[in-house]
DNA sequence: CATGAATGAGTATTCATTCAT
DNA sequence: AATGAATGAATACTCATTCAT
């Protein structure tokens, strides 16, 4: 069954025309270069110094080409930024099977610091702050589908550990907020200020202490 | 009383003229208006929607006036931006006799909320972030003078309750950093993303079980 | 009956293929909706903010065959402009056997008004004129084939009017001019400057005076 | 007293100080070559055509210091317009005391057509008709201020000629137009569409015959 | 010393036309 | 023969900064 849905999902891409399918890989080259050049431009300057045209040249496209795909700057913009957050894989999940509280929390916080700093979400969240005032949008959609979201996945994982009593019962999206606001603090703040900041040694460090506090009030 | 504040003024260099006085009294009052204007523009547009000829019009002086006074549009806003964190009134010691562990964490997260909302730097903070590729000295200052100056604050506060006998020895840094993480996620970090965000209700509610979680960990 | 239509369209080139038959349809068709597609905008829009991506789309046909019939864009509005003047039914014969020259005048004047403003000619000659500059010829061509041909259509008439012995001999094209400016200054030249302009109830006193003033002077 | 008139409106001008005077004698200077650059940009160019850069290049001007006397090239258009219109000199008057309503009115269109030549209104207006969709009001404000303000004063003269017995008591908003609009037939519809055209040999010829059929329909 | 007019370098966006399939 | 994605050249407008008076 899953073969034939396969079939069914590619008989007609095959079928179709060569043309069209030329076309569809083509554009769809183009318009992911473009994502990617756009994406390092807005890290790098920011919204209103990132230039259209560089971003068009990074992408070895026109700028007209560049307009047929994406309809305005801000557009531009806030697909690079949806494209960001609709890669963070959440795993709550998948440390859900931790021994410890302690163990599922640090290996959860070095995921999220991982993808954070190798991805360049610090200048990309740079980039969205800048233009809060000029695209209101972009910036609530970008604090709901990142920061928000990350921070449900939290208190679920809170929610479920405390069904299995390995925490105490409580408000758990005060809890994660603190847990995530004790982390924050050392580990992404100073990066707000400075784009060369880089994870500290004493990191592991920050987080064992947090997860400390975080337990010494929550666990069981 | 009149003579001790002219010669307040006038002792540095003896002997001046009066009309040498009226000069500086007019450029005095002329730097302290562009400043108004500059903060108020920076506020509310940012560093690189905030327009020069503006600033100008609002601190009724000419732009050869505003760049007689400052030699560029970075230099004006590092000026607005020290002048704000130099005026931030540090008020560990007022309530270093606090009863309670809980009562002074309580009143200083107080205190820092309202001056940090009522004095509108929520605004300079992302007009700061924003320009951080641009001016990363500007970045780098204000995360030294206003974050960490505050940080440097909260943790002395903490060195003396632990003297005190009112928390258990500890890393103070560490905890610091924890008790303002907790209070930053919930009622500033939206603010970065939302300039419309107000104090939520909440307030006092995130506030104490922020304390609460501290004191689990570092009460006596 | 089908037959005889298929001969009219075959018998130049005998013999030919029902598959070049059908392509010739095919391209026929394609470009009558050219046609119309291109003469709404430009009456729309004018010649310089018609675009050509717009007139492809009404069409429905593709950019590249809308250059395959025609090879610009000045073409394709020559090509409207002619068609549009073409199409134009000079009357002056129908109405030859009215009983009075103010009742062959009168009903003159009014099938012209019908047609311009009808068919949008007022739209399409402020095309025209926009473009005088940029397009010399289509303009000269339109001012020849249109206005200039209603004028010589005119001044026939009068030429037989006289032969009957219904005007003074005199310069008809003279005369000619005269009548169709008295029409226009009132009925014509406004559209010029007001595109929703329409033709005024004043529209018959309007004519009843230019043709009175017509037999004034040349009335037999 | 004229004298005196005179020094009211001299004194404060020399007592102004050295740099206003200068400014103010600079910048009429820029917006006069400003206003006769564009003139002749969008005289020969049309509105659309008509280059911000290249008006800003023939008047050796900036485009910014183009922007700073008119905000947009639709401002700069109406200025242009606007000024075109208000040169216009009225001249009913000065010619009413003819001997003859044909003196009169051959003088007036004689006066008329010269200025309409000479200043290149017919371009002027071509560029006018061109934006009609785009800028209704300049449209309407150049048919208001030109074409019908010379309506009106030829009606007022006609109507000054019944009083003194020249001319039969009619209609003369209806008898203005048509003497108008006989003129134009032959000597300003044909500039429309060619930007070549100029007054033709034959142009007094029309002038007489258009009043000789103004006279037998209105005169005495 | 103060002025504000002038600048030049910069940027987002559009559109007639072409070309690989 | 038909497609439509891609192009490059063009253009209105902005703004920090300077300079003649």
């Amino acid at each position: 069954m899953n073969m034939v849905r396969n079939m069914d999902q590619e008989t007609p891409t095959t079928a179709r025309s060569g043309l069209e399918n030329y076309r569809r890989r083509v554009s769809a080259t183009k318009r992911r270069s473009i994502l990617d050049a756009a994406r390092e431009e807005f890290q790098g300057n920011g919204f209103t110094h990132a230039a259209m045209a560089e971003i068009a040249r990074k992408a070895d496209v026109s700028t007209a080409t560049l307009y047929k795909h994406f309809n305005s700057k801000e557009e531009l913009f806030a697909a690079v930024v949806a494209e960001a957050y609709s890669s963070l894989e959440l795993n709550a999940d998948a440390i859900g099977d931790a021994a410890t509280v302690e163990e599922a929390l640090a290996t959860l916080a070095d995921n999220y610091l991982k993808v954070q700093f190798d991805q360049g979400l610090n200048d990309l969240m740079r980039a969205v702050i800048s233009e809060v005032s000029g695209l209101p949008e972009v910036g609530r959609e970008f604090y709901e589908m990142s920061i928000k979201r990350r921070h449900d996945e939290l208190s679920g994982l809170f929610d479920r550990l405390i069904q299995r009593g390995m925490l105490k019962p409580h408000d758990t999206s005060m809890s994660a907020h603190e847990v995530a606001g004790m982390l924050k603090e050392s580990l992404i703040w100073p990066a707000l200020f400075d784009p060369s900041f880089k994870l500290p040694d004493s990191k592991d460090k920050i987080i064992s202490s947090a997860v400390a506090t975080f337990v010494a009030r929550y666990g069981a």
